[in-house]
DNA sequence: CTGACTGCAAATAGTTTGCATGACG
DNA sequence: CGTCATGCAAACTATTTGCAGTCAG
């Protein structure tokens, strides 16, 4: 369950952002998708279906997204953004393929305890965290296997 | 307890790298420095004492060092990446004051058991894992404090 | 109507590559 | 000595900014 676009207009709305057709378009391209995509991958999605929509214009609608807390960024190394949309409430994080960059995504970590423990022990005030597992995929797995 | 600048050249003589002058300064550099860096920093350091050397070697000898597995990279958000000395052995994490940058990290994560049962749930080799703390830190929260 | 939004182009920042010269081993 | 490393400049990629026209509310 994520966000409904319904919703996502709404919450902009409440920002005093106005709904256009390029940020419908951007909204419905990430909601579609359940992996993480790049600006320019999201760009070539919404492409298809609003020709002629600007990649600064992707670029200036995940920020807004991003503010309101509507989607999330991560980071999957090197040197690239992607953007997943988020789920209510939970934070959640991410389980990825190296290989083919396929994204699973988890909710339930243990990490509460040892938040609480780096908290006490250190003195700071922990907002979040950001846990990504990277390995190979099952069906990457099979195509490195030798044989 | 992090890797010594002998062990370190060590390593890389070991791999077929030779070690140059530039090598041991940006060694040097990230050792003497418990801070996580950009490949900018790590040239403004570098240059105080090797002035002349060009960035373009410090991304070279980045990319060298992060292969080996000496040096990590990480990623506070944003675009850029940051890379610390790596301690033998362990993997670790960090906790990160996102308004000074102060890095503390820590070892004694207990994700073992989590990333067994993604793994068994998912069929993924899950080869490591990113985890990263954000918050404020002691003196950043005194700072903030109202009052 | 009006201020926010868009798209273009240009600017910027970060990183990588090609190549001739220089230095490690 | 040969090979790998360096440093320059230029190429590239990702992202941001300025501006004039357009559109949602």
């Amino acid at each position: 369950m994520v966000y409904s676009e319904k919703k996502i207009e709404s919450v902009l709305r409440q920002h005093g952002y106005k709904i256009t057709p390029q940020r419908r378009a951007v909204i419905k391209g990430i909601i579609k998708s359940h992996e993480h995509l790049t600006p320019a991958a999201i760009h070539e999605r919404v492409c298809r279906e609003h020709p002629g929509i600007g990649l600064v214009t992707i670029y200036r609608t995940l920020e807004t997204l991003t503010e309101l807390g509507l989607i999330c960024e991560m980071h999957a190394g090197g040197n690239c953004r992607s953007y997943l949309m988020r789920r209510p409430s939970e934070h959640h994080h991410h389980l990825i393929c190296s290989d083919c960059g396929t994204v699973i995504d988890f909710t339930d970590c243990d990490l509460g305890e040892l938040e609480q423990r780096l908290s006490r022990e250190t003195s700071f005030k922990i907002n979040g965290h950001l846990l990504e597992f990277l390995g190979q995929c099952r069906s990457c797995r099979k195509e490195t296997t030798t044989g």
